[in-house]
DNA sequence: CTTATAAAGTCAATAATACTGACATATATT
DNA sequence: AATATATGTCAGTATTATTGACTTTATAAG
């Protein structure tokens, strides 16, 4: 089979791994590894009495440091009404800290706080520690075909945003 | 153990790309694919007012044919409650049949009828496309290392279950 | 300067998905 | 006969999302 595999290369691909049946499994691979990669920063939001949502405006908060409201809204791809519900309590907590912008007084800057900046540690932290030990498990050449083959599922407008953003 | 120079190699490796940075990379990839890959479902089942929970349920019930409510519960791992209003819906709605056990007649054994495989498969069909495109484009060696990095994120025991449960 | 546009924030109503707790019914097991 | 199991249901609550309407403040356009 691997003999095979090398010799007809490129044009017997979809042949050799693109079957109904697999493709179902990578898609319930996908589901179940979600989950997984959620579990860990679910038990720490919940001392908190929050959600998945804080946990998501956390991260890219400080991703992307001074990142405006717009901006979070436009990543996230929510209502600002459903955020506004979130960032309200990040900031009355004194996890998120919205600045006035210097050039348009309109905007506000998010940053995070030192206790913001706390929380999204432990819940970094937890990830991270999944993350690191499934790709030491699965060694250097699987983590690239990971990342990549995550890259290709992406809607393309993100992809490009993702991308483009490294800056 | 084989194994054991492995891990020698790979705790070089780990030098070499996991950084803390690297790693939220990864987070932050699972992210936006998740968010693609459920972005295609999401909009058919709209048309039947449907939603992701419908199709997890109509997932399983397709790949596990027969299988038991309790099954079904501890795949989701949801409650009781919260299935049964997914899952009385998709009775009423005729997508799924609920057949008292021939064993034991205190269990259902689910299946979908022809309604319910015709709406697994707009879901699947949507899902595999996009996962195909993934996948031709990354190319087979990525299309492995995304496999196992995926299965290395699970929990260890919903590994266990799904890789022993390919009867 | 007045009007229009833009960014942010808020109020209210609604929906989907989950939870806990309590309880009912039918069937199996001891 | 008593207990346990599998399923189903009722009621109440929480989180995260939605749409629609509206306000405040600030910038841009006329």
């Amino acid at each position: 089979m691997a003999d095979h595999n090398r010799v007809v290369k490129n044009s017997m691909d979809a042949m050799l791994f693109l079957t109904d049946d697999q493709l179902l499994q990578g898609i319930e691979l996908m589901y179940f590894a979600y989950k997984g990669f959620t579990s860990d920063p679910d038990l720490i939001l919940q001392n908190y009495s929050y959600g998945r949502a804080h946990h998501r405006a956390v991260h890219f908060i400080n991703r992307r440091k001074g990142l405006k409201v717009n901006d979070l809204l436009d990543i996230l791809g929510i209502t600002k009404q459903s955020l506004n519900r979130v960032l309200r309590q990040l900031i009355d907590d004194g996890l998120v800290e919205s600045r006035v912008g210097r050039l348009d007084k309109r905007e506000r800057n998010l940053f995070l706080t030192e206790e913001g900046k706390e929380l999204e540690r432990q819940l970094s932290d937890a990830q991270r520690k999944r993350m690191r030990a499934a790709y030491r498990a699965a060694g250097s050449d699987a983590v690239q075909g990971f990342r990549l083959v995550l890259e290709k599922i992406m809607d393309v407008e993100t992809r490009n945003r993702i991308t483009q953003d490294k800056e």
